[in-house]
DNA sequence: CTGAAAGCGCTTACAG
DNA sequence: CTGAAAGCGCTTACAG
C-alpha cells in the first residue's frame, strides 16, 4: 500500500500512462484486451489515483461549501442530509462553514471559490451582503452559488435559490392563531439581520395587520435561534404588561425554549399560551406538549438545492445563467396540542 | 477578478514567480523591498493561490475527514463544534461522513486517505471492524486515524483516541438508579454492533451484577439511537410481564423518545418510571421533566481528538507512532428531575 | 486504438 | 536575497 503510481501501473501492464489514465476515464476508447491489462495491474499495485492531481490537473476539487449558521438545528441536519443524498450522487463531497453573522463575509466566501477550494457554495446562512466585488464577479463569470432559504438580501436574488415561501406561510401560521381567538400575538425570531426568519416576520405582521391586530413593543422579540435565546425572549414576553396569549416562534428549536420557559413559571402550554413553531424538526412530535408547527420539506430542499448547483457548475461560466427564480416547495400546517383559545380573562 | 496566476503577479511585480511564492510561504526569506513590490502586486491582480495546485505541490489536502453515525443527533453536533474549532485553528476544513454500520466499509475510507482526498480520518462511528489491508497499511506507515468516543473493537485500539470512560460512566448511572431504590431497571441501547454504547451496556450490566439484581430477558432493547426507535424500545419495555421501574437510555436523544413514549400511555416520569439519559446534550435540560444524565464533555472531545489528529498528522510516517493510550476524560452526574424512588407497588 | 509530449500552477533545492 | 529549472501525477489534444 505504498503509493503505487500511475507509471507504476503502466510499467506493469506494459503500455503508456495516458492508456491507464483512459482506462480509468474512458474505458471505451481503448481495446478490451488493453483494458484488461491495466485493471489487472491496477489491481496487483492497488493503485488508486491521487486525487490531488487529477483535481489539479482538472481544475475542479469535486467539493461544495454549504454555509450555515448553525449545524446544531435539527432542521439544518434535515437539510444537510438531503444535500449529502444529492451530492453522494454526483459524486460532491461537503464541506461545512458554520458561519455567525460577520464571522466571514462575502467575499471570503468568494475567494473560497476563486482559489478553487470549492466548486461552488451552498447558501443556507443569513450573512451579511455581498460587497460589490462578489457582485461584479457574479457578472463577469458566473460564481456558482445557491440559496437555500430565504433570498431577502436584494443582493442574493441575482443567485438561484430553492425554499418555501417563507412569508406566506408564516401568514397561515399566524392565521391560524388568530382563527383560534388569539388577538394578542407575540413573536419570536431571529436576529434582526438574520435572513432565515426575516420573512417570517414579515408574514407574522402582514397577517396582524390584515387582520386588524396591533403589534404592541415589545412583542417581537430576538430568540437567537437558540434555545437558550427564545427561554430570555419569552421570559420577557411574559413580562410584558399587556401579555400575549400567543406565542409564534420562527422555529422549533425556539419554541421548545419557549414551551420551557413557560411551564417554568408554572404556565400550562396551551391553556395558559399557546405555542406555535415553524420547521417542523423530528423534535417537534415529541415535545410536551407536541407542537403545532409548519412543517418544511428539509431533505427535498437539501436536494434540490444541491442538484441546482450542480447545474450552475455544469454551466460553468458559459452561459451567464438562465433562469434564477426561486424554486418554490410546498409548506404544511401541522396541527399538534400546543395551540387552543385563549383562556377568557 | 479572472484567475489570475503567480506568473501575472511576478511580471507586474518584476521578479521571478519562485520570489513571488517565496513572499508568501516564507517571508523572511525575501527582502524588504521585493516583498513590498510583490504586496502590492498581488493587490493590484486580486490574487489568490490556486489551492487545487499548492495541495497537489504540498502533497496534502488540508482536509480531514470525520466518520459519525448521525450528525442529527445533538451530541455529535457539539464534537462537531469542538472539531471545527481546532479545525479552524489549525487551517484544516471538515469533510463529514455520515456512515451507518456497512454503508462504507473501513477500507474504502483507508482508501480516502491513501488516494489523498483528506489527510486523516476522525471515527466517531461504530463500524464494521478495519480489514487487515487497512491493518497492515498502519504498520507499514502510518495511518493518521484518531478514535473519538470507545474503542471497542479490538481492531481500533491501535489508532489513538479520545473519550469518557464509558463503563466507568453507565456503572454510576445505573448505581444512581439502584440508590433512589431501583431494582428493575431497563436498558435502552444501539444495535448490537454500535461501538457507541456497547461500554454503556458494559457497564450497566457489570452494575446490575455487583448489585446482584438480575436482567430478565427483555430488558435489554436496541433503540437504534433514534427517538423513534426510543419509542418502540420502550413500548416494548412497557409491556413486560415484569415491568421495569427504571429505564436507563444510553443516549440523551433515545430518553427523549423513552419520556415522551412513557408519557403518552399516561405514565408519569418520575412517579411511575424513571428515566436516565446519557450525553447532557442541550436538550437534556428542556424536557420535561428535565433529564437526569452522564454529561460528555462534548466540545472539549471534539478539540483533543483533532488536536491528536494533527499531531499524527504532523509526524506522519515517520515515528510509526508513540504513546497510543487513550485521552481520559471526565464525564459528570447531572441530576435533574426525571429520575426518583420507585412507587411503592 | 495507442504513445509521446505538453502543461495544469505551484514549491523548493540548487546555484549564484 | 534571487532566478532558472525540475518536478509533483495526472489528462488530453495531437499524431500516427
Amino acid at each position: 500500500m505504498t503509493t503505487a503510481s500511475i507509471k507504476e501501473v503502466a510499467r506493469i501492464a506494459g503500455v503508456s500512462i495516458a492508456t491507464v489514465s483512459r482506462c480509468m476515464n474512458s474505458p471505451d476508447k481503448v481495446s478490451e484486451k488493453t483494458r484488461i491489462k491495466v485493471q489487472d495491474a491496477i489491481l496487483k499495485t492497488g493503485y488508486t489515483p491521487n486525487t490531488l492531481a487529477q483535481s489539479f490537473r482538472r481544475g475542479r476539487t469535486n467539493v461544495v461549501m454549504v454555509v450555515l449558521p448553525s449545524i446544531g438545528d435539527p432542521f439544518f441536519t434535515d437539510v444537510m442530509r438531503g444535500i449529502r443524498n444529492a451530492a453522494d450522487a454526483k459524486g460532491y463531497s461537503i464541506i461545512i462553514n458554520e458561519t455567525q453573522f460577520n464571522t466571514m463575509t462575502a467575499d471570503e466566501i468568494a475567494a473560497m471559490v476563486v482559489s478553487r477550494q470549492t466548486d461552488g457554495i451552498i447558501l443556507l446562512a443569513s450573512m451579511s451582503p455581498f460587497g460589490t466585488e462578489v457582485l461584479s464577479a457574479k457578472s463577469h463569470r458566473a460564481l456558482p452559488i445557491v440559496v437555500g432559504c430565504e433570498t431577502v438580501a436584494p443582493e442574493l436574488t441575482v443567485f438561484p435559490s430553492v425554499h418555501i415561501d417563507n412569508v406566506a406561510a408564516a401568514k397561515e401560521a399566524t392565521n391560524y392563531l388568530i382563527s383560534r381567538g388569539h388577538t394578542r400575538i407575540g413573536l419570536i425570531c431571529g436576529a434582526a439581520n438574520s435572513l432565515l426568519t426575516k420573512d417570517r416576520e414579515f408574514g407574522y405582521r402582514a397577517a396582524m395587520h390584515e387582520a386588524e391586530l396591533g403589534i404592541e413593543d415589545g412583542w417581537v422579540v430576538n430568540g437567537d435561534l437558540t434555545i437558550e435565546g427564545a427561554i430570555r425572549a419569552t421570559r420577557s414576553l411574559l413580562n410584558h404588561s399587556h401579555r400575549p396569549t400567543a406565542v409564534f416562534c420562527t422555529t422549533d428549536e425556539m419554541a421548545i425554549g419557549c414551551l420551557h420557559s413557560a411551564k417554568s413559571v408554572g404556565m400550562r402550554v396551551p391553556a395558559d399560551l399557546s405555542v406555535m413553531g415553524f420547521d417542523d424538526t423530528r423534535y417537534a412530535a415529541v415535545t410536551d406538549p407536541p407542537l403545532t408547527t409548519i412543517s418544511q420539506p428539509a431533505t427535498e430542499i437539501g436536494e434540490r438545492v444541491m442538484y441546482r448547483l450542480c447545474r450552475e457548475i455544469e454551466q460553468g461560466r458559459q452561459s451567464s445563467s438562465g433562469d434564477n427564480r426561486p424554486e418554490l416547495v410546498a409548506h404544511r400546517l401541522i396541527v399538534r396540542e400546543s395551540v387552543a383559545e385563549p383562556a377568557a380573562e
